[in-house]
DNA sequence: GTTAGAAATGACCGACCGGTCAGAATGCGA
DNA sequence: TCGCATTCTGACCGGTCGGTCATTTCTAAC
């Protein structure tokens, strides 16, 4: 019954370990997602884990900024999990009908998922305009990991034909802005009772961006869709 | 010589104070883009503005918050009247050009004020998603201000013909969560060594989140252009 | 020059918190 | 059961910082 040492795929002990460590960054998403960084203090982490402060160090010898990092890799992992799953599919599905799919996705992952998008959004930033060299690294590697998986499926619908010809990190970037504006518009509109707007359900978000993203605002075109290369328009002084 | 208390525009006294207002507001720019809400110290603001502690207590009685929020407002302000001044234009103006127009000058007013940019990123989503209703209340205001002016133009549009019928809101979160991200892009891109990509210029960003923004990213219209509302596409489970 | 009121100042206080470490608890093999 | 090793723990320390207020400095009216 007791279990015994052998060599079994994890040893077991580290198994435990591992299962601690888990429950520590449980704790510490929490804490972190509803007070920020700052206001994060490791004695409340360790409180709610159910350890005492001390043990976390035994875990995270970095203290309260090696936390941090864990969390936000994380996140970003899993971000990228997300990107490179919905973008599996066959060759031949067309693009449009692909990116609409990872969008919804990825509302669908921040919805039921709040706390990550508070912290993604309020410590995130932090790290990247931190006056620390490491910090910013730090930021960049995370955000290149969802960026890259995202090059991937914009890249080949560039040479498909299929989009436009556009630097694929500048397209890579205005999608996830935009991601973020409408994720943030849904979030803060559930934080106040709809002051205004109909609010918007994660569905028809979807929809919406893709429309904008993929077919442009304008009803008629201006000029030539294949007018491929952004040209000169009004310029200001 | 010396100044008489004569019943000029405005009252000398208050003229000083209010100078001395906007530099204690300088300093705070400067070190709250520097090192954020967090790590910045009344000290030092006082420091680089050449006042005492407690004078600052004399002109922001409420402390740190209320000098974070003067300085939040400020921007937001700024960000409100750029605008109304971009959309000023004669109505005839096709709402590409106009719209064009406000993109390219939203960049340069960033570009030529890095730390405000900062501090927005930094601090104002930390506004948005405090717990505190006061604190949330403050910045859906300040956000708002932005975002209603912005509307204006954009219902314009809509009610013109000129672009789908699509929720106004939505639009404008979509436009700014564009100008962010590409923002910061930039913003990142010039803080290493461009790594990869051929760095953005600010022109070229306008242009970009325009064509994209008005053009969408398709080559070939997949449905009809007037096919305004976004309709039923794939979906996921 | 005198003085009353306003404004500026910075030493000081108390709260808070990240991180440490000596000792307690626990596990585990003999 | 014993004893060694590993892990856990929370009292404690040192440092920091926001905010206060008694004192000083300035201003201007008389």
């Amino acid at each position: 019954m007791t279990a015994e040492t052998s060599v079994e795929s994890v040893p077991r002990r580290e198994r435990e370990r591992e299962m601690r460590r888990a429950a520590m960054l449980d704790a510490a998403r929490q804490v972190l997602a509803e007070k920020g960084f700052a206001d994060a203090t490791i004695e409340e982490i360790a409180q709610i884990a159910e350890f005492g402060k001390g043990t976390l160090y035994n875990y995270f010898p970095g203290g309260k900024e090696e936390i941090l990092h864990a969390v936000v890799e994380d996140v970003y992992d899993d971000l990228r999990d997300l990107v490179e799953r919905s973008f599996a599919a066959d060759a031949t599905e067309p693009a449009r009908d692909q990116f609409r799919r990872f969008i919804g996705r990825a509302f669908a992952h921040f919805t039921e998922r709040r706390e990550l998008f508070r912290i993604l959004m309020k410590e995130a930033q932090r790290l990247g305009f931190s006056g620390d060299e490491e910090r910013v690294r730090f930021y960049l590697e995370q955000r290149r990991k969802v960026a890259g998986a995202l090059e991937v499926p914009v890249r080949r619908a560039i040479e498909s034909g299929e989009i436009r010809p556009l630097p694929p990190e500048a397209i890579v970037h205005m999608i996830l802005g935009n991601l973020q504006g409408v994720q943030m518009q849904m979030a803060l509109q559930d934080r106040i009772g709809t002051c205004t707007a109909p609010s918007l359900s994660s569905d028809e978000a979807s929809d919406l961006v893709t429309t904008i993203l993929f077919d442009g605002l304008l009803t008629a075109p201006a000029h030539p869709r294949n007018d491929s290369e952004p040209g000169t328009h009004a310029h200001d002084a």
